[in-house]
DNA sequence: TCGATAATTTAGTCTAAGCTAATTTTCTGT
DNA sequence: ACAGAAAATTAGCTTAGACTAAATTATCGA
């Protein structure tokens, strides 16, 4: 028996840190002090004064001046926000037609107010959704993601025929730009060509040919073509 | 041209107090310390510090000893929040099957989160009702509120038939017992018989007899009967 | 391996919002 | 009209979370 002590009530600052360390820690092993700093948009010293409070409350382990990762409560406790977020996300733009480009700050906030039965709902409501509406995994209710490894479009292969999966969700004009482009995850596109240093990529997106750089390529995220749908 | 300067950022303690100094001056013209202080849970000298500092942003006005009124800026920043509370109780109850004796306290803390655009979209799913679950009404978008003068359930003549319009919302298991006996809003009732010094109310509800106390009584409001539904 | 730079932490401040204990003002009943 | 009760405020702390400036530790390049 596993024992699934619950998550005593975290502020909406405590909830932020945990859900980028956990970001970071899956990119990179380990999530650093200036990293944290730069994603919240707050100063370095800020962290360490947070990261002081995570430790003492047992969600965090910190070796001084080598980084942070979680523990098995904190990791939970961020996989839970992580789960609001996505599932706010996917029933804004489901259920109240929200445009995908907005419903990251909507559910930024929200998803700290938010309590279980209502996310369980709105999961219900629109039909237990496996990814919010950027292609991102919805962790379930018990705390499991399931990520499969994806590959950034700037670095496939010429050639290749790949299936956009995730994009950036934080930024409203890139996404409204990758709309337009018809970049949209589920959308099937070719590689054509891509220009060398770090030039621009050629992709074929239904009958239309698309040119991007390779800024916006990286956060584009792509797997194996999917069967005919 | 009024000037509609924007509220800028309010806190969501900075909401909740002008939330119940706006109930509390509607019903006495003017909110105590020690009444805001009962209705939020917290100690009277934390409400004069917030007192100090509302006053300070110009939310209200305050005469020292003699309680505080909102300003106009007050007043409408009041009741974009208590808009916002009760378009997510009727969201929540009419979209999500949420039982009316949890949406308070979930629509205590969305409230604070939740955008204009979320609100007005939430409206629209739901026709834009004009009251809330428990018969509130529900302020405009653009701060008008319309209150009907109510009467208390517990001040209505023996043999009257009166239409509930109203019911407090805070207490669940009072919801619940209300729902229950068959009284929510909307129903109309007979009242058969009074007992005297504060005794029990007879009531016809349906083709049910329920008896209730004055405490309960007292919180539910009525109006005249409604036409034939 | 040593010194510069980058990363991190410490020291010290600030604000919001809460608390208790003590004080002040207002009200009320005789 | 005044004494005691009730209401409100002040004084003084506490915590979370942010900041800047200064100090410390790591790391990387020559």
């Amino acid at each position: 028996m596993t024992s699934v002590k619950a998550v005593p009530v975290l502020t909406a600052p405590v909830e932020d840190y945990l859900k980028i360390i956990f970001e970071l820690e899956t990119r990179a092993g380990v999530a650093g002090t200036n990293e944290i700093a730069a994603k919240l948009g707050v100063a370095a010293p800020s962290v360490s004064g947070m990261i002081r409070r995570l430790a003492e409350h047992g969600l965090i382990a910190h070796e001084r001046y080598r980084g942070v990762r979680l523990t098995r409560t904190g990791r939970r406790a961020a996989l839970r926000t992580i789960r609001r977020h996505r599932v706010i996300e996917a029933y804004l733009t489901t259920a109240l037609g929200y445009p995908w480009d907005r419903v990251h700050a909507e559910a930024e906030r929200l998803e700290h107010a938010a309590s279980d039965e209502l996310i369980d709902r709105m999961a219900a409501a629109i039909g237990e959704p496996a990814t919010d509406p950027h292609g991102a995994p919805i962790p379930t209710r018990d705390g499991t993601l399931v990520d499969p490894p994806l590959v950034p479009l700037a670095s496939v292969d010429v050639g290749a025929r790949v299936c956009i999966e995730r994009v950036g969700d934080r930024d409203p004009e890139q996404l409204r730009y990758l709309a337009e482009l018809g970049i949209t995850p589920g959308r099937q596109v070719e590689v054509l060509s891509r220009a060398p240093y770090e030039g621009p990529i050629e992709l074929k997106v239904g009958r239309a040919v698309r040119s991007i750089g390779p800024a916006l390529a990286s956060q584009i995220l792509v797997g194996a073509p999917r069967a005919a749908r």
